[in-house]
DNA sequence: AAAATCTGTATTATCTATAATACTAATTTA
DNA sequence: TAAATTAGTATTATAGATAATACAGATTTT
C-alpha cells in the first residue's frame, strides 16, 4: 500500500514510525550524506546520542536500525557503528548556473524523464501572477520526474500558456526538455527570474521521488519571460538533495568599489566526469 | 526544555508531533504553496478529510491546526475551512546571486549576528579537502547565527586558516562579514565556489534558529580562494526557508550557438524594497 | 586478564498519538 | 423557521512510540 517501492536500491523507504525516531533518523542521514560525517568516522554511542537528541535510547536505536537497513551506518558490537557512506560522495547530479537551463542534458549522466501529469486548464493564482496572465487564461500543466541512471532526482511541474504549448507534443514532452521546445516554437527567451529555497517532501512527491515522507528537497521556482516581457514558463521544481546539487563557480573581477562577483564560466568546479 | 520557542512570529515551528498528522499537514501544505488549493478555496469538510486521508478526524484537525497556526488556512465554525494563502509571501530576506558574497549588507532589514562559538582546531576532513589543505593545518572555526528584525534566519559555521584569522578579532566576527575581514586581512579574493543543496534542521541548528527539528533548510557550502588558489574560507550555511531566498535573475546574452544565459546585474527580481 | 565501552536484547512502565463517539455552537441552505 | 453542515470541544479506549532499566555478548583498551 505503499506505492512504488519494491524497486533494487531504495536505500530511502526506510523511515521510522514515530515522530522523535524520524527526526534522529533524517537527522543522521543528512549529516551523513551532507559530508558532515565521513566514511570512516565513527558515530557517538546509543547512549550519548541519545542525550544528545534528548530521546531515549530505543529511540535512537530505531533510528540506526534504518540507516543500517539503508546501508549508511555499519554497526558492531562491543565495537561501535561506523558510517559507510558507499566512498566517492556518489557524485551527485551537479547542475551549473550557467548550464542552468538548458535543464540537464549531457550530465555525464544518462538523464530520462517520465510525465506525470498532464493537463490544460486556467493558471493558479500565484503562476498568473508571477507570469503577468490574467486569471482565466489557460495554461498547459505538466508534471515531470526526471531521473539519472534510473533513480529519480527531481520532480518539475510547467505552466506554459496553452498558445505557446499547441507547438509541442505530449510525447515531446517526455524527451526533450521544455526550453527547447519553447525555443523550436519560435520563442524569444529573454530573461528568466529564479529562487531557490528548501521545503519537505510530501506523500505524492515523496512516492514519486523514492524517498521518505518529511524528507527534504531544494526547490527551485523559475519564471521564464521572452522579450516582449510575457511570461512563457513557470516551473516549479523539486531536487533531491542527496542526487543534486546547484553549483556556483564565481570569480572577483573589477577594480576598487567596482569590484565584484561574475560567474566564472566555462570552468567547472568539482568537474563533471 | 525546547530552547527559545516563543518568539513572535515564527511560524516555521508548527510540525505536528504525529506521523500520520505530518503527513496530511505536509500533503495539504503542498497543496497550497503547490498552487493546487488556491487562495479563496474552501477544503472538505474536517470528516471528509479523515476519510480521504484513511485516518480519523482528531488527526486530520492536528495537521489543521498547524496549518492555521503558520496561517495558511482559516477555519470558521460552521462555515468551513478556506485557503488563506496569504498572497504577499511575507517579504523574506532575500540574497541576490551578484550581491551574494557581501552576505547581505543593507537588505532593507536590520540584520545582527551573534556569535554562537569561536574557536581554533584542526580543520574537519572535508573541510581540508575542499580547501587544500594538510589535515593537521590549524584553522579558525566560527559559528555565528544571523537574524533580521530579531529574528534568525541563518546559521552560519565559518573556517579560516588560523595564520589568516589571526588578523581579526573575535569581536569583530560579531559585528562584520567576515569577507570584510578577510579582505581587510590583506586577502586577494579571487575565486569562490558554491554548493546549494537541502538538509534537515537537527536539534543544535533548530535551537539556534527558533525552529523545529526537522524543518527544511537551504543548505550552502562555499569555498573561497586567493589568487594563489590557497582556500581561504569554507563556510557553512543553513538558512530558514520561510526568511531567506536565494534569488537568480537571469538574462540571455549572445547570438546563435554563443547564446547562453548570464546574472543580470543591477536589477533586482522583486524589489529589496 | 581486567576494565571499559559498545551493540544486542529484553522487560516493564508511561506517555502520547490515534481512533471512536457524542455533543455544542456557528453558519449556511432549503 | 427548520434542516443540514460545519468547526469546536470533550470523553474514553486502544495501540504504539517512548522511556527507564538491566543484563548479555562482542570488542577494544589498559
Amino acid at each position: 500500500m505503499r506505492g512504488v517501492s519494491d524497486v533494487q536500491t531504495n536505500r530511502a523507504d526506510t523511515l521510522p514510525e514515530g515522530a522523535k525516531a524520524q527526526r534522529v533518523y533524517l537527522s543522521l542521514r543528512d549529516q551523513i550524506t551532507g559530508g558532515a560525517l565521513s566514511n570512516g568516522d565513527s558515530l557517538p554511542g546509543e547512549q550519548r546520542l541519545a542525550e544528545t537528541f534528548g530521546v531515549s535510547r530505543v529511540t535512537v536505536r530505531r533510528a540506526l536500525d534504518a540507516l543500517a537497513g539503508t546501508g549508511l551506518i555499519e554497526r558492531r558490537a562491543g565495537s561501535g557503528t561506523t558510517v559507510r557512506n558507499g566512498q566517492g560522495e556518489d557524485k551527485p547530479v551537479a547542475m551549473n548556473f550557467t548550464t542552468l537551463m538548458p535543464q540537464l542534458v549531457e550530465m555525464g549522466h544518462s538523464t530520462t524523464a517520465r510525465l506525470l501529469s498532464f493537463s490544460y486548464g486556467t493558471a493558479p493564482d500565484f503562476v498568473a501572477r508571477a507570469m503577468g496572465l490574467a486569471a482565466n487564461d489557460e495554461v498547459q500543466i505538466a508534471t515531470r520526474v526526471r531521473s539519472a541512471d534510473d533513480t529519480p532526482f527531481s520532480h518539475l511541474t510547467t505552466y506554459v500558456p496553452a498558445a505557446i504549448a499547441r507547438n509541442y507534443s505530449e510525447d515531446d514532452l517526455a524527451s526533450q526538455p521544455l526550453f527547447a521546445l519553447l525555443e523550436r516554437s519560435g520563442v524569444e527567451i529573454e530573461e528568466a527570474h529564479q529562487s531557490v529555497s528548501a521545503t519537505l517532501a510530501g506523500p505524492e512527491v515523496a512516492d514519486a521521488l523514492g524517498i521518505a515522507v518529511g524528507s527534504a528537497l531544494l526547490s527551485l521556482r523559475r519564471v521564464v519571460r521572452d522579450i516582449n516581457g510575457n511570461g512563457v514558463e513557470y516551473l516549479s521544481g523539486l531536487y533531491r538533495p542527496d542526487m543534486f546539487r546547484l553549483e556556483m563557480p564565481l570569480t572577483r573581477v573589477g577594480q576598487g568599489a567596482a569590484r565584484h562577483w561574475e560567474p566564472a564560466i566555462g570552468q567547472d568546479g568539482e568537474g563533471t566526469a
